[in-house]
DNA sequence: TAGATTGTTAATCGATTAACAATC
DNA sequence: TAGATTGTTAATCGATTAACAATC
């Protein structure tokens, strides 16, 4: 077993960044990459090498001075740790656009999700077919998740809903919640959510972007200065 | 002018939540709220009182004490620093089930967002109409980014194109991306890039769901060794 | 005034990064 | 061996939080 440099558990931080590292790791594979350094993979993924380094260390030792990282390997090894070497079990609910876009998405099922039970509360919806999965009404949320043994939750209904929803995938025993809907959920302690909101992110460009501005101006301003004083 | 305690601007993780808050606030304010206190507030938001007056204090001092927030002022104040009392016009490539709901999504309308543009790749795609605007062909992107003087742009097309939109946009004057593509785009520093995955955030959920797993394992065999071990 | 609540301080915690010894 | 590159250290930076003086 590999010394582990985990005090305790790996980083919040470094989770969230071993996809990006796994992403580009297969395509690298798919490339025919044998090995790769900390400084292509970085690259590959958008950070600086120590941070590579110092993440992929919370995993183990996979690489090797000189050489670099065999990409397999610290593929498996990346897979392991984040829990795709398993398939989990995914129900979405809630199929307007977004949740359609979700079902359709294929990047899911390649990486470890099976999208097994869509469900929602139009009577419209209910029965159809969707990414090959039949429509089930909202009253079968509990048997569906009970009987599929369902680890993950995705809500992408209206957001006057989301929490009720919310409440009863937990009831039910769903244990990791991705949110589309734009609403704070509570829930309990030992229950993970993650939230996507586009709203958000767009605000976020917003505020750069009118900084951006602010500074532009500022610029044309000390320029309009320089001109008024004159050539020095 | 209030004070500010900015050595250099509002800290990132501060700026991140300024929309939750806004949007707590909003629904204070529909609710007719005339006052909210820190503590009210940041419940709403999901976060700790502690950090949601530090994060407020960086726009100045909006509080009464004693007394809390008046709804409507922090409203602006919070809309004022994100930029939003100003109208942002977007443009959004790519129309598969995804843009489409993300066109569709009213949220964006309401906030400061003006969904201007539309464009796709797709023949079948160009000049249909969707959300009440016309879907252009790709060809046009850069004359539509200039004629609407489009700052921030939305991609929603498949990985493999995405690079080759993002620096179509960049180079036609766009300088802030919300990229829903699974992969890492190369821009310009002064570019700003968002990025929206929910295969990444699946993955995350995975590795936490896997972790309890483990813990709850542990907490078997614990038992289990209590038992054989028997009663003290 | 008494009670309530902000705004700020300072301690703590966690994340990032450069640098380099270890080692292939 | 010489060159390359990892894994780790330690310094730095930024974010969080409890506590409380300021003040309504």
């Amino acid at each position: 077993m590999p010394a582990r440099a985990q005090g305790r558990g790996i980083p919040e931080a470094t989770v969230a960044r071993l996809p990006v590292y796994l992403r580009a790791l297969s395509t690298l594979a798919e490339d025919g990459a044998g090995t790769v350094s900390s400084e292509e993979l970085a690259t590959a993924a958008g950070v600086n090498s120590a941070k590579l380094r110092k993440d992929l260390s919370y995993l183990g030792s996979y690489g090797t001075r000189g050489v670099g990282y065999d990409v397999d390997y610290l593929v498996y090894q990346v897979s392991r740790e984040l829990g795709l070497t398993q398939d989990w079990p995914v129900v979405i609910v809630g199929l307007g656009h977004l949740g359609h876009a979700l079902a359709n998405y294929g990047g899911f099922a390649s990486r470890g999700f099976a999208i097994r039970a869509l469900v929602d509360a139009d009577p419209e919806l209910v029965d159809q077919q969707i990414a090959g999965l039949r429509v089930h009404p909202l009253e079968a949320l509990e048997d569906l998740v009970r009987r599929l043994g369902i680890a993950i939750g995705v809500i992408a209904t209206p957001a006057p809903v989301a929490q009720t929803i919310c409440d009863r995938l937990v009831s039910a025993g769903v244990s990791s919640i991705l949110n589309f809907a734009p609403v704070v959920l509570a829930v309990p302690d030992e229950v993970e959510v993650r939230k996507v909101d586009m709203s958000i992110e767009l605000q976020i460009l917003a505020f750069h972007e009118q900084r951006k501005l602010a500074t532009a101006a500022l610029g044309d301003v000390s320029r309009e200065l320089a001109e008024a004083v004159g050539p020095r």
